[in-house]
RNA sequence: GGCGCCGUCGCCAAGUGGUAAGGCAGAGGUCUGCAAAACCUCCAUCCCCGGUUCAAAUCCGGGCGGCGCCUCCA
């Protein structure tokens, strides 16, 4: 597996350091409002790499956090006059209900910054920071002094010199003794939450409880693979490795994954990024309020290399939705291919798997794996499926591909999907359709008996009344598939 | 002002030295009770200018345009 690494700003092999498991750290959520499709962009591309690595063999202990105390979520909560953990509680929630529905596995960890052991944590770290000369209090707060740290400034290459006219540097700060120092552990006001792990009251910086749980849940680093947003590289990132390598004198993380922003349109910026604090953005329900399903919404994102800029735009949406269903299609047409079988007169020569065909879903499964180990190119990756799809098609029509070979094409599909995640995603949600299976299905009968009395009248309307609640009839040469707009 | 990325068919998007993947839309055709759907076929020389090279979308230089980071942010 090839991935690029933000820090050697490189692609480089990559394999775990320990043995078969690969111990990766994802920043999650600041969990002060939905999450909205920006956010989850960079939590697919990481579904998507981990699952790249799962494929190639390897186990996986990822973890993926949520930042439930920082002012935001302070701010919020008190505005709602709800206690900070129940009100960040309910946008947890909410991002577990759309990871589930974006098909985004389940990781083996996801710590909240305010759980006892990692407040607990968060303590031992900014101790061994103390230990280590790399912290000075000021008005109750601890702060990380860069000067301390040589290589600071490794992960984002920013130029300190650089830092001048026209960058915005937040000025109210002054306690500090250099504008670049960052807070550590930050006193509080009378009404804020306040813990005290043996440093004193306060509460957590917004850097802090990454370094803390990655190494509390991880184990010695460096850890394998640290991901995030491009946003994040500074100075998240960049603090965190200089607060995690100040404490154990140990690099932090080998590689550093960075996933580019989605950008929308906007009337009078143009093309921006979507954030919560430029206001526009769209979370998954107004996706679905929209009429696209959420793994159109996969799809979308998987056709732009993670690294690059995706526009997002409704029109976008509706092609990603057009895409997706050209490979489902093909899908449920090999799904119908036994049922033709059996009609045919000749069904003599038909029970052999084709070695040509075979041939095909080879040469389609190399190219395939090539393009995600080349980076997660799932870009490229889909080229290959559609590929396939046309040269299938061509050869169901032939005659060249049979029931006989239904099996090996739907393996090889389920095996780039094990990657992709989106056609599974598509299977559950046409479980459950706008119309019961069996309404439809006793629909698709009564349409069935209209048309063999050549009562096309009720037949069409049958049809239109399905078509108007969302389900489609299609009239193949034996029989009548249905299937969700 | 500093650092960096990007500019490929109407739209989305792969491709980083060897002669332009794929999807959507569009056009034509097959199928069909009509239709829809589906399927097949067709459909670009890569922002501009200059350079390097036998050969450039791909490398270098200069423009023009867009975006990101330097501040909370996925």
């Amino acid at each position: 597996m090839r991935l690029y690494n933000t820090l050697t700003r490189r692609e480089e092999d990559f394999a775990p350091s320990q043995g078969r498991t690969v111990r990766m750290y994802t920043c999650g959520l600041t969990v002060y409002a939905r999450g909205h499709i920006g956010n989850f962009r960079t939590f697919v591309a990481t579904d998507v790499l981990r699952r790249a690595l799962k494929h190639q063999g390897f186990e996986m202990r990822h973890v993926m956090n949520f930042t439930d105390v920082d002012d935001r979520t302070i701010l919020e909560s008190q505005k709602a006059g709800v206690p900070l953990r129940e009100y960040t509680s309910r946008f947890i929630e909410a991002y577990l209900e759309d990871a589930v529905a974006l098909g985004l596995e389940p990781v083996e960890e996801n710590p909240r910054a305010t759980d006892d052991e990692n407040i607990a944590a968060m303590g031992e770290t900014i101790k061994a920071l103390e230990r280590n000369g790399h912290t000075y209090a000021s008005d109750g707060s601890i702060y990380f002094k860069i000067s301390t740290l040589p290589d600071y400034g490794k992960l984002a290459h920013l130029d300190h010199t650089g830092i001048k006219s026209g960058a915005r540097v937040d000025s109210d700060k002054y306690e500090k003794e250099d504008a670049r120092d960052f807070v550590l552990w930050k006193a509080t006001k009378a009404d804020e939450p306040t813990w005290d792990p043996g440093i004193g009251p306060g509460r957590p910086g917004w850097h802090i409880e990454c370094s803390a749980m990655a190494l509390r849940l991880l184990g010695e680093p460096p850890i394998d693979i640290h991901a995030g947003g491009v946003d994040l590289i500074f100075p998240h990132h960049e603090n965190e490795i200089a607060q995690s390598e100040g404490a154990t004198g140990q690099q932090f993380s080998r590689f550093w994954v960075h996933v580019e922003h989605l950008m929308i349109e906007d009337e009078d910026q143009g093309t921006e990024k979507m954030s919560k604090s430029l206001g526009n953005v769209f979370n998954l329900a107004d996706i679905v309020e929209r009429g696209f399903r959420p793994s159109a919404l996969r799809y979308l994102y998987l056709g732009t290399h993670y690294r690059k800029q995706l526009k997002f735009s409704w029109t976008a949406m509706g092609q990603a939705e057009e895409a997706l269903k050209r490979i489902t299609d093909f899908l449920a047409r090999v799904d119908a291919l036994p049922a033709a079988a059996e009609r045919a007169a000749d069904a003599t020569a038909e029970s052999t798997p084709s070695e040509a065909i075979a041939g095909k879903l080879a040469q389609a499964s190399s190219a395939f794996a090539a393009h995600i180990a080349d980076d997660l190119n799932t870009a490229a990756g889909l080229g290959v499926l559609f590929d396939l799809v046309r040269a299938l098609n061509t050869a169901i029509d032939t005659g060249e591909l049979g029931a006989a070979d239904a099996p090996a094409v739907r393996a090889a599909f389920e095996t780039f999907d094990k990657v992709l995640g989106v056609l599974a995603l598509r299977r559950v949600e046409d479980e459950r359709p706008p119309v019961p299976i069996d309404e439809i299905e006793r629909l698709i009968e009564a349409r069935k008996a209209a048309r063999l009395a050549r009562n096309f009248a009720e037949a069409d309307r049958i049809r239109k009344d399905l078509d108007a609640r969302g389900i489609l009839l299609e009239d193949t040469g034996s029989a009548t598939r249905w299937k969700r707009k």
